[in-house]
DNA sequence: CTGAAAGCGCTAACAC
DNA sequence: GTGTTAGCGCTTTCAG
């Protein structure tokens, strides 16, 4: 049944349509491509000669022969995060449409691995890149040397404050506002904050949110009630570490900043103080459509993930495709949506 | 600062290197390559050199020439999934060092776009495929004319029947008939089974185990208590329906085929009935790692995800390399898992 | 040990 | 309208 070994497909080639027809491979390309030069009668006999041949163009020569590939890479931390897998999803729906193959790479927040996979897709030829930076990532010289050589580049959820280009990220500081609030209403005051890697423009955002939550309160900010966690939670022990410190200070509420950490610092305290997970009230930024299956509960702010990647890759496509060198860009800030649910 | 528009990048080729230092191109090629006929200076020379400009060979032209991408297909109906997620991590754990890269494509649990996907791979010289098929998928004619051609396939998790290749599943009934007894082992005696497509391999396969384990405990088996999705869950209605029929059955345990009917099910409970939500056992198949923070609670089986993803590509690449045709083909089948967990 | 030349499948001047 | 030709960047006979 199976053939392969050393044999591999033999799949037909323009000059073997060309030859079956008497034809030039010139004007097979041209015809299958509807080119104005080439009759009708002639293109309807390459196309169905084409057609019952089961032939396909080999994107592999065409992308040589035009330096691209109508392929787009995406690099994400991880796409088992509901957030990025629904980013991903909103991409993928547009760069369909538009004639565009879409290629996902995985950081796992390694800046090692973020800039092998790049630099990989690069020389892939691919014609654009979408990309959420990794936790580690502080050093984004190699992508301007990308971007510099041509690479069109656009940055979503994390993004460098430190770069000319299009980027498209949630409203990290109203949502973080709203999260904050929220626990202040239920009468909280001593509001703790679990957040990602420091160096983050997401981490920086929420974190201003937060703060401006409880200024607008009147609580004063005490930033040991502030935990990073430099590797986003990858690592077990940060956030037990975090866990730790923080109890101690007896937080009433606990505002956490992404997905992974929420579900992370859930698990931490059911494990260590089981008691004390339904008291200090939770809100945390999360895609995860199982956030109402949780227990405890929490209050949730999603990011508007599936439009950010439509977005992003619409932004892509037009740097992609503008006939000459783009000079604006622009920053979209696509709102939070919050769900509040009780303290359960 | 970006240059972009009908500027395509400009790097380096085997020819600028050639040039700058009086050789073939040819020798260049094969001291790049390390090849036995280059002498050690030359070598030296060009290596260094190639550093120097950071040098990166052209994988499309390679491709076009030898007529493989060392690139992967893998196909599985979503990432967002994370039995998937896990083996994705897992097909990239051994891809990598084997010096393949990985294309992931998503077919939504929909048959034509399983189609137009891998038929999207193919043409882009992808050298393997890797294939979980979609709850819809029943003809498989079109992956047997890819196979036929010299595409190597391995399936994984969802398998056909009536296909000759490697194959790499969990022993599913084993983990069906665990799930199943843990329930009666509590107890339950009116168990349901809510399950996939009737069609897959792994639905058939999880049925026979729930089939098995009432029969060792003499408990009848009742058709109308099992119920199955055919779109997997995808659909809220398909869902909410199956749900609506079981509850009159009064089921004192439900045993749940799949991750994303496990979640969907205890949604729909919660939102329905929540009263039942607590009172049903749930055993399921789920690799999520957030199922010890649901509420209700419930056991788990989870499948070596990480393992199957490594063991599949494995033999991909097995069969990729082999000089000759592969005759004898085989099916691994990996143990899983079950976390009991007390019905809260 | 190194070079010249052909060719992978396709597109695009440039002829006619 | 159609054909001829060159060439994208690389690997690989085949000669030397």
């Amino acid at each position: 049944m199976y053939f392969g070994g050393e044999m591999r497909f033999e799949t037909p080639t323009l000059k073997d349509i060309a030859k079956a027809l008497g034809l030039s491979t010139s004007t097979v390309s041209r015809a299958l491509r509807d080119r104005y030069e080439i009759s009708e009668e002639t293109k309807k006999v390459v196309m169905d000669y084409a057609n019952k041949i089961n032939y396909r163009a080999n994107p592999i020569a065409r992308s040589l022969k035009e330096r691209r590939s109508y392929s787009i890479g995406i690099i994400v931390s991880e796409i088992a995060n509901n957030f990025f897998s629904q980013v991903i999803n909103g991409i993928e729906s547009i760069a369909y449409d538009k004639g565009y193959h879409v290629i996902i790479s995985q950081s796992h927040e390694s800046f090692k691995l973020e800039k092998l996979n790049v630099e990989h897709l690069a020389s892939r030829s691919i014609d654009g890149l979408l990309i959420s930076l990794s936790s580690e990532t502080k050093d984004i010289s190699y992508l301007k040397e990308l971007y510099a050589k041509g690479l069109p580049v656009v940055f979503f959820d994390r993004v460098p404050d430190d770069f000319e280009t299009h980027k498209v990220i949630a409203n990290n500081s109203q949502g973080a506002f709203d999260a904050t609030e929220h626990l202040i209403h239920s009468g909280k005051k001593v509001i703790a904050h679990l957040t990602n890697a420091e160096s983050l423009s997401n981490t920086k955002e929420r974190l201003e949110g937060y703060k401006q939550a409880l200024a607008a309160h009147a609580i004063p900010f005490r930033p040991e009630l502030v935990k990073f966690c430099p590797h986003g939670g990858m690592h077990a022990e940060e956030l037990e570490t975090a866990v730790k410190e923080l109890l101690p200070l007896k937080p009433e509420g606990i505002f956490i900043a992404n997905d992974r950490l929420t579900t992370g610092y859930i698990n931490a305290i059911k494990n260590t103080n089981p008691e004390l997970a339904h008291q200090i009230e939770i809100a945390g930024f999360t895609n995860s459509n199982l956030v109402n299956l949780f227990s405890p509960s929490l209050t949730s702010v999603k990011q508007p993930a599936f439009e950010m990647g439509q977005v992003a890759i619409s932004l892509l496509i037009e740097m992609i495709e503008a006939r000459r060198p783009v000079t604006e860009f622009q920053t979209r800030v696509l709102d939070t949506e919050i769900v509040r649910r009780e303290n359960l």
